[in-house]
DNA sequence: CTGCAGGCCGGCG
DNA sequence: CGCCGGCCTGCA
């Protein structure tokens, strides 16, 4: 069947940018294609011969939805070129990884699935954060099976801890809750959390039940384009002792040092660090 | 069976 | 304050 959207699109790997961790929400059908939920509709997307083919479950601003979702309008091939030049190691695990895009996930969808992912592992996480939506959210009929958009606010609202720890996850339930409950009596914090400026915003997220200093880090750069910030979870926390301090060290030292060194990009260095220890690729 | 997975909370020194 | 034990749960 013919797209609903074709683009061509230069330094762009689909494969690489939902499958580096950034995301909990698609499922691979085909080499290079994938089905996954974009806010309110079911995206399919595949690529090939040096385009992106995209059918939908909905179409209007499908091209604005999906080039702001992947970030298309920025220009990567010139961000590679720049980070290239900050580092030796950076250079050399672009070489495996050129591609990665940083997804503009939704917001509160990002909040309730980095609280979920605190020691936690991928494939649970994806599961509960699908749980949820089949329970909450509004289910779309896309080219003849069932979807689930992950729920609004106002759809989760009621939902108990005793539901979200159904919904596997865990002792991560009543920080679920918690933060739903605050967002219902706070209405004003998520608009407000967009306006702030990094630092600021992320003591607004941290004062949030279950988010802590890495978790807030991969909601301002997941769902907020703050490109500068640096998660460091375990395995970032490995391949920097690896390439840079050639012992164990502990996060606030990398946290500074990663910040002088890779400074406004240093949320794309991570996920090619990320992508490729995780690729055994370094 | 034990350990562990993309950390965070809470209590203690 | 910084440190560190414990934690839902499913899978190796």
């Amino acid at each position: 069947m013919k797209p609903d959207l074709e683009l061509k699109i230069e330094c762009f790997n689909l494969k690489y940018t939902l499958e580096c961790g950034q995301c909990f929400r698609w499922e691979q059908i085909d080499e290079n294609e994938y089905i996954g939920i974009i806010q309110d509709r079911v995206i399919r997307i595949k690529q090939g011969n040096g385009k992106v083919y995209v059918w939908s479950s909905l179409k209007d601003n499908l091209e604005e939805v999906v080039k702001e979702y992947f970030d298309l309008n920025t220009d990567y091939k010139e961000l590679e070129e720049s980070i290239s030049k900050l580092d030796v190691n950076v250079k050399e695990s672009l070489k495996y990884s050129s591609g990665i895009h940083i997804l503009n996930q939704p917001l509160f969808e990002t909040i309730i699935s980095y609280i979920i992912s605190a020691n936690n592992n991928i494939k649970r996480i994806s599961r509960s954060v699908k749980d949820i939506s089949k329970k909450y959210g509004k289910k779309v009929i896309f080219e003849n099976k069932e979807y689930y958009l992950f729920p609004t606010l106002e759809e989760i609202k009621d939902i108990t801890t005793d539901d979200l720890l159904a919904c596997g996850t865990g002792f991560r339930a009543r920080y679920i809750k918690n933060t739903i409950k605050y967002f219902e009596e706070n209405i004003e914090f998520l608009k407000c959390l967009e306006k702030e400026n990094t630092e600021e915003a992320k003591k607004m997220l941290t004062s949030l039940m279950g988010i802590g200093p890495k978790v807030a880090d991969c909601i301002l750069l997941f769902a907020l384009k703050r490109s500068e910030v640096f998660p460091i979870d375990v395995w970032v926390k490995r391949i920097m002792e690896k390439l840079y301090f050639k012992k164990e060290t502990n996060i606030k030292e990398i946290s500074s040092f990663a910040k002088d060194k890779f400074g406004e990009y240093a949320g794309i260095v991570q996920q090619h660090l990320f992508h490729n220890v995780r690729e055994g690729n370094i």
